[in-house]
DNA sequence: AATGAATGAGTTTTCATTCAT
DNA sequence: TATGAATGAAAACTCATTCAT
């Protein structure tokens, strides 16, 4: 289990001491962490301190206040979730596997990275006040739907797909389909008694992706 | 005060006193307001009591602390959840168009009903400690579930489904599409420009519906 | 010596409990006193509470922040000086000797209640920001004024004084001369080497009053 | 923050590097600025450092400690003050003239050096700790005690004065009377309306000069 | 001579919770 | 059944001061 808000030993690291920019980095690390694990309110700069191995005035030097901390946070989140994304290589695939694979790519993102899922559960609940005012939305934005647009276009093209799908939407159907098992895990377990483990979470990516891929099927 | 208190609309009632149940009801409403809006730490024990019209000392003496304030709103956001999902009638509905009706109906839910997705993700957020524990499962079991075994039955009877198709994974998936959108609006309407809308979640609804037909559809 | 920054000692009142009214107004005077000794920045919400007899969070609740407890220190400040500002009657007396009268007042006032001189120091140190936005401006305006413009006007009657003195210029005078004394004694012995003590403050009281008197009479 | 960061004009210094006098002198003119704003418990090393345009170690390594700094910064405005005070000749004065130009003078003085009575507010507020450890009292010794003397000498002598007028408590009259209206301006505006502003403190000084006149002469 | 990096020890403020009636 | 009064413990944030270069 990823999210558990127990033990949080996080590992102090070792760092080189004198070294702004590997502070700050160790700040926004322990940030998300932190963030991630005990939503806005519940998040300690106290944690974060120790957990980034500096002071706390170190870390309002640097960011401002907690609020800064966690945008910078937040930021950090979808910088992180975009970095890999990028090698993601679909153009040698079959459209139906390419779509396939980015199911699975896509849960498996969610499943690995379980803080990116938090981050934007925090952030929702507080309906999206720090991500309106965020610059940089290049940054936050994903190149999946891109790869997702080339991959409908090369499947319209050869006639396995249906023309005229939006990527984005597509993206938020494989998005929806891969986040809810994953966010909601411990309603899962307790409401459904669904075993929400590695393996099942890969079998719900296999069958959503057949779903989709029928979706996409010409009529 | 970090977390802009928001219109606070929540009017403080107007009860007759020395009413233990009435008491009781308001407190448990104001506290799903209140969790369900700024999430477990960021809940105010101050505020409840204000939006229930009642002193702090009696919402201690009915409820015990915080947590269990909160469990009892979790509960209770269930309850309400739960309210309505009887009198949906899908047996006189052609199969296919049961299906559709349900994915609409859950969205409808979602929508309507925004603190119900808030405490789910509040519990997601922290572990699932508390829905762990909490007692009378069979009031937080949807009787969705049921309703649709019985659909899915009278589709793979009359040729239109396939057999074999798990009613909870269905279900899953048909909360999995209503969900996400709802629960993302704000990250969405950010990263994706998305008009996250009454009219536009409906449209997401009847493109899922149509999604999830051509995949219950025999081979 | 009077506003001695050292051991504040500052009796910590013995009050009964749970008594609203009353710990309001000893947290006021402790406030008052904090104020005027540590100025505005070096004032300690701690002490004033330790002072008081109550603790912090009460201070919160009844005032809200310390600009406001400074706040309404500041208003006591006036209110207090302004009580037996009634009770001296001039009307009996010649009109000189009504100023010679007056001006004693006004020294053994500012003598008397240093945390009265304290506090418009800190205030005038501080913008006028607060005094400012004070509501109820006639709770802080002396009545002195008024008695002086009798005094004034019997005077010029009665051929003693020149008539069309302004009341609140001749006012101003006075608290000049009562007032630098009183103010500056640390500084008027560390430069002048004057004996700053009660004596001292008299003798300079009645030489002022000297020049006031002479100042009023006609050419 | 809690005291409101005024104007901050005091434009950063563009200095020579390596510049030890300049450094000095440039930390003390930016910390008579901070300390008379905000006095000893408001005021911030941070900007002092800011203003003086170098970092805060160096401060530390001229100074010492905060309170060092004060004391430095109280020093100076007392040097600061006494410059010009040797250029005013009342000597070619008629006793009486030099009396109405003393007392000008002085207006001017508080009137255009407003650091000079922020700094006397802020140390008697202090209880005078500081400038009684001082040293070099010359320093800070007025020269106009010793101009006013030779004036009165002057003025005995040809009749127009009384005699065996001490300078020094005339010294506080005028001071007193020039003192008042400019430290407490913000409080005189707001109790007693009073437009405090160049003109109006130079009508108080005239006036304040004709009641000295009146008072220095022979019964 | 000078400073960027860093922090210990506070200080204001908040909040769940209890006391006394 | 109900609450006004009150607080211990902790949270965010600040600031004079020092370290290492």
């Amino acid at each position: 289990m990823n999210i558990k808000a127990k033990p949080a030993k996080a590992l102090q690291r070792v760092r080189k001491k004198r070294d702004a920019e590997g502070s700050k980095k160790a700040i926004l690390e322990a940030a998300l962490i932190e963030f991630s694990e005990f939503g806005h309110a519940g998040a300690r700069v106290d944690r974060i301190a120790k957990n980034a191995g500096v002071s706390k005035p170190l870390i309002y030097d640097y960011f401002g206040d907690k609020e800064a901390i966690y945008a910078a946070a937040l930021k950090e989140a979808y910088i992180q979730i975009r970095e890999g994304e990028g090698e993601l290589n679909l153009d040698q695939l079959n459209p139906p596997d390419a779509i396939r694979a980015l199911v699975h790519f896509t849960m498996d993102h969610f499943r690995l990275k379980p803080w990116f899922i938090s981050m934007l559960n925090t952030e929702n609940l507080r309906g999206g006040d720090t991500i309106r005012e965020l610059r940089g939305a290049d940054e936050i934005q994903s190149v999946l739907v891109e790869k997702l647009r080339s991959v409908l276009a090369r499947g319209a093209e050869n006639g396995q797909f249906r023309s005229r799908v939006d990527p984005v939407e597509l993206y938020i159907f494989i998005a929806s389909l891969c986040y809810f098992p994953v966010s909601n895990k411990h309603t899962l377990r307790a409401v459904f008694k669904c075993p929400v483990d590695d393996a099942w979470l890969e079998r719900r990516a296999d069958e959503a992706a057949d779903m989709l891929i029928r979706y996409l099927a010409p009529a």
